[in-house]
DNA sequence: TTGTAAGCGTTATCAT
DNA sequence: ATGATAACGCTTACAA
């Protein structure tokens, strides 16, 4: 119940002013080495711990970041120890909110950590977010912001981002590579920049390997639920129906293997089937399920450095995009050779 | 670019005192209604926010929760909604920590959170935690702390909890009641009490359906990796193998899942199988699985609802245990009859 | 080398 | 009904 000590304490203690005091903790030049010990010594026993509020308040700055993302799946958790631990190293603390795709709740948790009086925000923008104003006015504040994962054009911040349309042409070419002739692309919402590029990936790799392009083959859903389960089973009704299925998260891959299994079809010699994320599960399913990595770790880390960066440069960075690669992981789902 | 504004700013520009301003904004009793009406059109118009540091400092609370959990798994990370729901509503922010079930990082982020003096903890314990000194020097600061979903005799603290025992016993009765003969039981690591209840309600049903326990059907494997997938193949590999399966979580069911196909049995013909959470991908599997339900949304806002109390009320708390029920939800896995 | 005092934005106590 | 003023814990000119 003992109240934590403060440099008043201290300086009480030892008979000094609170500015010495201030000054031997955090090393000033003008300091009796003598007096400096005396201080750190006594600091150490009372268990002093600088008051982050008062330093913030001072200093106008909280050493926190504000981050929002649409949800906490499997990628952005990741993502977020990745941010997590470079803030850390960089003694930044940061704050996730979580917009549940809702673009009220994106409005609504950017007011709260403005109110926090965060030094800026690293943000992955929500699948219902079409107004940016909201992320303008951070900026228009001086803010720093990084835009990271769900990048949108309509925002002009440094980013860093996973080369989705790699991942696509990746996905794509590993299924004409295996002797795929008609190949169906499931996508996410028609404004997911994320699923966008990942179908165009799916598009470059069929031209580049002058494959007719089908546009009845690219199926758009709602991402993660199971309405790939269902758009699979249309895919499959068709009279001509695909033989190969790149989806563009793994979530919605499970749906399509369901309608798959369901309609008695095996992979990979009936059905090819890649997916996106490289979640943990494909690999405990019968069978595996190929599926398009990121570096997600590695994109929070990215981030948050980015942010870092942005905070202690005076000069713009809103030009800088940092573009990760994707890599395939082929499993049993699509391997036919 | 423009500064926020402040009551001073107010105040100057309306030529009335810092004081007076002060008051107009936190509708106190003794003052002038024109003059209140100034001070609220003003402080619109300069869209003024009250700086929460400065209210911080000067009364000693940061309205700022520090939340710390081993993971963001599907469970814990509905649980935070439900924090962070009942935590806005209430006035608090809330600060997530991951700790990785790292018993090094949960002392770290105890000491972080700590620093950014937090007004109190909502903790979920690591499964490498087995001393609690960090925790119990937080109570000793005389900051109300809740503990949830791991809980442990261990810490005295108000809790919140789902009666994993009932859980464990509406599983393995179910399994019983579908004619299963030889169930056996997937737990996590021995030092984990919601597994160890988990396996203990297990116990309780066998006992009073009179069916003999053989300690053989109970095995500890790691949690969440696909350690269950070989403690499976243990399993069905015994000269009296099991005829059914109860994980206590589902992604162990999922390791289950692959190996009971692997040896070619069926479910739930050969052999039944019941997870725990209810997570949405036991839905979208083939066969789908039956699941023990925990209300984890309604777990975090009765974490929250504890804390806010705990906060308010000046009496201990130490003794409130909150036990929430879990729901079983039968599929094809285990559904025989 | 050390102390004094102002200031960060707010609230609360005391006068007026 | 309103205004000074001290205080929260800290940093930082400026003075000594």
């Amino acid at each position: 119940m003992n109240k934590p000590a403060t440099i008043k304490d201290i300086a009480q203690r030892l008979g000094i002013s609170i500015s010495t005091v201030s000054r031997a903790l955090r090393n000033a030049p003008d300091i009796n080495a003598e007096t400096k010990q005396a201080v750190v010594l006594l600091s150490e026993e009372l268990n002093y711990q600088p008051n982050k509020l008062a330093l913030s308040l001072r200093q106008k700055q909280t050493h926190t970041i504000g981050v929002i993302v649409p949800n906490l799946d499997y990628v952005l958790s990741t993502m977020i120890r990745g941010i997590d631990e470079v803030a850390l190293e960089a003694g930044y603390t940061v704050m996730v909110c979580q917009s549940n795709e809702s673009f009220g709740r994106e409005i609504l948790n950017t007011g709260r950590l403005l109110d926090s009086l965060v030094d800026g925000f690293i943000v992955s923008v929500s699948s219902e977010t079409k107004i940016f104003d909201h992320f303008k006015k951070v900026q228009a504040r001086g803010l720093p912001m990084v835009v990271f994962d769900r990048v949108t054009p309509h925002l002009t911040a440094p980013s860093v981002r996973l080369d989705n349309e790699e991942g696509g042409l990746l996905a794509t070419e590993h299924l004409l590579d295996q002797g795929y002739k008609r190949i169906a692309v499931l996508a996410g919402p028609a404004n997911l920049g994320v699923s966008n590029s990942r179908v165009d990936g799916y598009l470059k790799a069929l031209k580049k390997r002058k494959v007719n392009i089908d546009r009845q083959l690219v199926v758009h859903c709602d991402f993660n639920q199971n309405y790939a389960y269902y758009a699979t089973l249309e895919l499959l009704a068709m009279r001509k129906r695909p033989d190969a299925i790149f989806t563009i998260s793994d979530r919605m891959a499970l749906g399509a293997m369901l309608a798959i299994k369901e309609k008695g079809l095996s992979m990979p010699h009936d059905i090819g089937l890649v997916g996106f994320n490289n979640e943990p599960i494909v690999n405990l399913l019968t069978p595996t399920i190929s599926s398009v990595d990121q570096p997600s770790f590695d994109m929070g880390k990215a981030a948050a450095k980015l942010f870092i960066e942005a905070m202690h440069n005076q000069e713009d960075m809103y030009h800088v995009e940092e573009v990760l690669r994707p890599k395939l992981f082929v499993r049993e789902s699509s391997k036919r050779l």
